[in-house]
DNA sequence: CTGAAAGCGCTTACAG
DNA sequence: CTGAAAGCGCTTACAG
């Protein structure tokens, strides 16, 4: 036989099933002899406790849902990983689904989370989710939901975030204390939030330093490696060049690389580039990148932190949003004079 | 109220639960109108499947179970990645499992998700995973499972591995038919099987083509960024340098870049380098770099297909062991004759 | 300290 | 075409 059932154990001892359920949670209904017995057949016969049996009485699953848009952004890997991590801590399981930053995936799967009647949700909704229909099902629920990185305008579900723009200014206050003051910035479109925020940051730092701001040095081209060529090749050809390149994320930074090499100019030598990313990423490039670290250990920790709160009702203290903080990490990629 | 019920339903129309079920499920006993009723009502009051309960009674739980060491090694996300879009196209559902290659995480994780009775199991062990205990218990219990990338020795269930030997053959023969001949090897330790056998198919490469394997260019440092980087050094002050050097993985391969770059020399215009590795780490490399490419989205893909294959028992021509080839892609890091 | 009763939300097999 | 009965493996609340 597959699996032995606390019924088969009540059998071969010839006591009831409830004996056997308590004795098996140490229950102090139940003496230590008989625990002992029962225990030592459990043993024997191989007894794994049924979770599903479990979780349909005592309406808890101990189980948490993720929802992240794409596993293969080593950001939210990283996320994920210490969300398991922190969950497992508070004896939690998870659950992950992926929805490929697709709507409708991502709908499916947080039905399929409430069919398994998760305890809570931790989500990063798709970049183009705009429909709150789902959500407000969960709400209605009562489900306890966390939204990290990403969140859904509009909605009052507690979330975790960076928050970019004071990231971007405490990062430029030292670059700029350190004696640079030629500054430009390869954004990415400014109707995406991260892209106008961390754009937000920019301008601000220079002000609050008054830098003046040359349209000219802030490229507006997109978020990918070959974006980031091009707007190093497209500021190469203009006489003045900045002495540092804030790019918007490790991909543009990249193509920033590539196009420096291409053109002969040394980093950090000729010229410094940072960007917003993580480190580990940040070791890939030779010489190391300096970034704005948007940590997503620190990212999925606290998600998953303010869910357990949330999901405890203990949030008598609540703050609806919970803002990580950005650090500068100052690598190989700039001169520090 | 939160959740509404088949019993919900039932009683709102008068009906008995059997019928509810049945009508939801479009059984062929129920009538057209009787079905528009029951779906109506469901709709209205919001209802969603008690998936636990259906689990408890149906005996299947359309849940696979997957364990990873680690999910911030990029290629088991996108191996994993990989197989939560095939599983979902199979109508499976996926709970992910970390272990932190940790044999104590790893055998909890396997037990809870027994627990959970999930339908199959997929598995890659961590490094150092020796006790077949609870693998013995799945099998006893007849949980179909499958293991990916790594094997643990001496268990005879399924597995979907590559084969570094035929892939470092495959490529070396390219390059040598390129007409380079002076080739070393950064290999890993020996006594770590994936280290042996990419060694093994460096040495088979230059056998085979009538090379003479110099020891001097097998230099056996580790798995890291930091040894890569040793190799280099220790090699670069050798008077003989190979033409092109091959990396155990892409962070030795990193490493070696590192050096060269320190010593100024150009890749691929002073030396070629090439390693194991993927294609999106591959890009990351500037320039990019040469790789024996294991694509963890062909692994993760061919793991579910044969669990599923396990759990439906139609493996009549069950081959036990699949093999993912390996391709050689040939980027900017060495020059092409 | 032990157990009989009732129930969680669903399904299967059978009867009408 | 509809439903009464029994059960999945466990737990809770109550009685003895």
């Amino acid at each position: 036989m597959a699996y032995c059932t606390q019924t088969d154990i009540a059998e071969k001892l010839n006591v009831s099933r409830v004996t056997v359920s308590k004795a098996l949670r140490d229950h102090p209904d139940i003496s230590p002899e008989m625990k002992r017995r029962v225990k030592e057949i459990a043993e024997e016969c191989g007894y794994t406790p049924n979770l599903i049996a479990k979780n349909l009485t005592s309406k808890r699953t101990l189980t948490i849902g993720i929802v992240v848009p794409d596993l293969e952004n080593s950001f939210f890997s990283y996320a994920v990983d210490s969300m398991v991590d922190a969950a497992s801590e508070h004896h939690y399981h998870t659950i992950l689904t992926v929805s490929r930053e697709n709507e409708q995936n991502e709908k499916y799967n947080i039905q399929s989370l409430i069919g398994m009647r998760v305890d809570g949700l931790l989500v990063c909704v798709s970049q183009r989710t705009s429909d709150p229909r789902v959500f407000e099902e969960v709400k209605k629920r009562n489900i306890p939901i966390v939204f990290f990185d990403r969140q859904l305008e509009g909605m009052d579900f507690r979330r975790v975030t960076f928050n970019d723009e004071i990231g971007a200014v405490d990062a430029l206050d030292q670059i700029i204390k350190n004696g640079y003051s030629r500054i430009g910035h390869f954004a990415g479109y400014s109707n995406v939030s991260i892209g106008r925020k961390r754009c937000d940051g920019y301008r601000k730092a220079l002000e609050k330093n008054g830098l003046k701001i040359d349209p000219a040095w802030i490229l507006a081209a997109g978020f990918e490696i070959q974006d980031g060529y091009n707007s190093f090749m497209k500021l190469y050809k203009t006489t003045k060049m900045p002495e540092i390149i804030l790019a918007v994320n490790d991909r543009v930074a990249l193509g920033a690389y590539k196009g420096a090499k291409e053109v002969g100019m040394d980093i950090p030598g000729d010229i410094g580039i940072m960007g917003f990313g993580f480190s580990e990423t940040a070791q890939m490039f030779s010489p190391t990148l300096s970034i704005i670290h948007q940590d997503p250990r620190k990212l999925g920790t606290a998600a998953l932190e303010v869910l357990i709160e949330e999901m405890q009702n203990t949030g008598r203290h609540k703050t609806r949003n919970v803002i990580i903080e950005e650090e500068f990490i100052w690598n190989n990629s700039i001169i520090k004079k």
